[in-house]
DNA sequence: TTCATATTTCAATGATTCCGGAAATATTGG
DNA sequence: CCAATATTTCCGGAATCATTGAAATATGAA
């Protein structure tokens, strides 16, 4: 990872439709979405949606693949884990305590698929 | 966590020379680095690294304080944190395979560091 | 107070981005 | 082939953004 593609990257989702786009196929999972479908969930017209979702594949975010007429759209994980990485390099420098609100970042890997709430931690202790 | 505060911070390190300087800061640490020593590292004009401060600092991203003539910034690492959770929210569905490279962002919150002291850090340069 | 340093604000300019209508392309089915 | 569906490409105008010279503000030192 470089700083041009990261900005790339960061370019994609900095805008209102985008992220809106990403958030929707982050949750769709790797199964991914129709590109018509989101166009009308997100209620965008077909074209604003295209370019929308260019912008995104161009970024390496998402990939397309075709279904019959539909294009199938769905995140990149890896890409998207390789941006939180680029933007968290070094950012403790040894001292933990810095960036531990940076690990529940990761908790949904750990906890059957949710985000860790305060709530749940406290609970457990 | 909504939207509009997520495109804020997005947009605002989605560009180089502000990605430069939060990155910058991401490594400096809690202590953080004077707006002209920024500008010297990265060769920047002095009105033109304010901008970017004051975007990043707007953002949340980063906080100003006063010290004598100086102006210390520094990374908000708990705004930091919040963004990449938004980022990732829902984002595998309970399937922990599929999110696993996000993993590695936290890793730096693991690896047991030592404790650094401002004075210590001052001296090292 | 006067000077030097550190940073910000203002204003203007050039560059980039965003959106959606209209037309084009690709696929499937009849 | 022709029609219907799905998506993309082209284009232009409006809006937003980035940079920087010049001037202003804030602090500390003499």
């Amino acid at each position: 990872m470089n700083s041009d593609v990261a900005i790339r990257r960061l370019s994609a989702i900095a805008q209102e439709g985008r992220l809106a786009v990403f958030r929707l196929l982050v949750k769709a999972g790797p199964q991914g979405l129709a590109a018509g479908d989101i166009a009308r969930k997100l209620d965008t017209p077909a074209n604003t949606m295209s370019a929308q979702l260019l912008v995104l594949a161009n970024a390496g975010l998402v990939r397309a693949r075709r279904e019959g007429r539909s294009i199938i759209y769905c995140v990149d994980f890896e890409a998207m884990g390789d941006l939180l990485v680029f933007l968290t390099e070094d950012c403790c420098g040894g001292r933990a305590e810095i960036c531990a609100p940076l690990a529940k970042v990761a908790s949904c890997c750990n906890t059957g698929g949710k985000h860790e709430t305060p709530a749940r931690s406290r609970r457990r202790g």
